[in-house]
DNA sequence: ATTGTTACTGAACGTTTGTTCCGTGTCAAG
DNA sequence: CTTGACACGGAACAAACGTTCAGTAACAAT
């Protein structure tokens, strides 16, 4: 049968796993020889087919000539398991079951240079799901689109909001009703700064 | 000056957080050669001077014989900054704002192996700031306290929702008001299991 | 029947890499 | 002044490692 998309073979999938699965255990990726020891190979020229084919679909990079230069795209870290409709029967985490693989960390975090976390006080955006305590991430920038949530500084204190800025005033929206909007007009003598937009949210129970 | 206590010296530090670095960027810790190149040394033989020293102390862990057998203990991944109080005035990521340094990765997770991801439908745990289309992560066990976030199969469906078990039976709180709690008695014909606690959340805006 | 892809075995080459032994110099404590 | 920890240079060895070439077999499409 011809191959023509991007999916990788039952065979190709199973080395990434296995290169994923070392590289979260061990903290590095597997050499070559690891992975074919590992799925039963008696050569190394299967793996090295193998891994070319992974990165001919995309699906894994190569740093050349050097150990264990393998990585798989996209997680960066494995990453858990992620469960889609969860069968009845047995084990969660059948194969079945799973959807994906997901690291919150490369999830959240696009470019970490420009990303920072920044922990929430005060319950006024609890009408989207950010508690106090919360922590979101902000991607640094100076400016917003109109409705998103942004990371402000108002005289002095930074603020989780959503931003509206008209041609004569610049509102800070919260989403608890309880919360009235901060209104800010050139010439009040406030200052108002976009240090960035919030990008995620987590937090841990 | 004889040096007794967990800390390692500056030189130490240097070393260390390349390791660190080398680790998050290209996704394998980095050879001794690696390293000597990166700190300027001559002889590989300085790198294995400190990396004994890093053991010693305990920051780092070694695959002895094995390529890239270098792992920094205790934090992963570096991870972006967190910022406390975001002072008035300059650049924000600025050597004082920063709280520390944080990897949700790391933080949401602590045993990989028994934990999973679960995207979340539906809004009966608005109440808790888990909205619908959030992701809960979910640590794999069968029994869980009272009051405690719980993924919970109820006849072939997973839910999410407070655990509240008494001795004559079992209900499942929502933490929206609009939806009543889920009650279950034995002879009821129906079946709860507890799939998981929830440890975390988190959300891409 | 031929072509092309997948999926390997087996062997070999050259480099990379961890490790070790020996030696030099600094600096602070006893 | 001696001792001991720290911080390196230089050189060398054996094992680990990525890579490549040659060849075999199954299988589907043309």
């Amino acid at each position: 049968m011809a191959r023509i998309g991007n999916n990788p073979t039952a065979r190709q999938q199973k080395v990434l796993d296995y290169i994923r699965r070392h590289a979260q255990r061990t903290g590095a990726p597997p050499t070559v020889r690891e992975i074919a020891s590992a799925l039963g190979f008696a050569s190394t020229n299967a793996v090295a087919c193998h891994v070319a084919a992974l990165e001919r679909h995309g699906l894994l990079e190569r740093r050349p000539h050097s150990s264990r230069g393998l990585r798989a795209t996209g997680s960066i870290s494995p990453g858990v398991p992620i469960l889609g409709r969860v069968a009845a029967g047995q084990p969660i985490t059948a194969q079945e079951n799973i959807e994906g693989y997901l690291a919150p960390d490369s999830f959240l975090i696009n470019d970490a240079e420009s990303t920072f976390v920044l922990r929430v006080q005060g319950d006024s955006m609890t009408g989207d799901g950010i508690l106090s305590g919360d922590y979101v991430v902000v991607r640094r920038q100076p400016v917003a689109e109109r409705g998103s949530i942004v990371v402000a500084m108002v005289d002095d204190e930074a603020t989780v909001k959503h931003w509206q800025a008209d041609a004569d005033a610049v509102r800070l929206v919260a989403s608890n009703p309880s919360y009235p909007p901060i209104e800010i007009r050139p010439g009040d003598g406030k200052m108002v700064d976009v240090l960035g937009i919030v990008t995620g949210v987590f937090r841990r129970l």
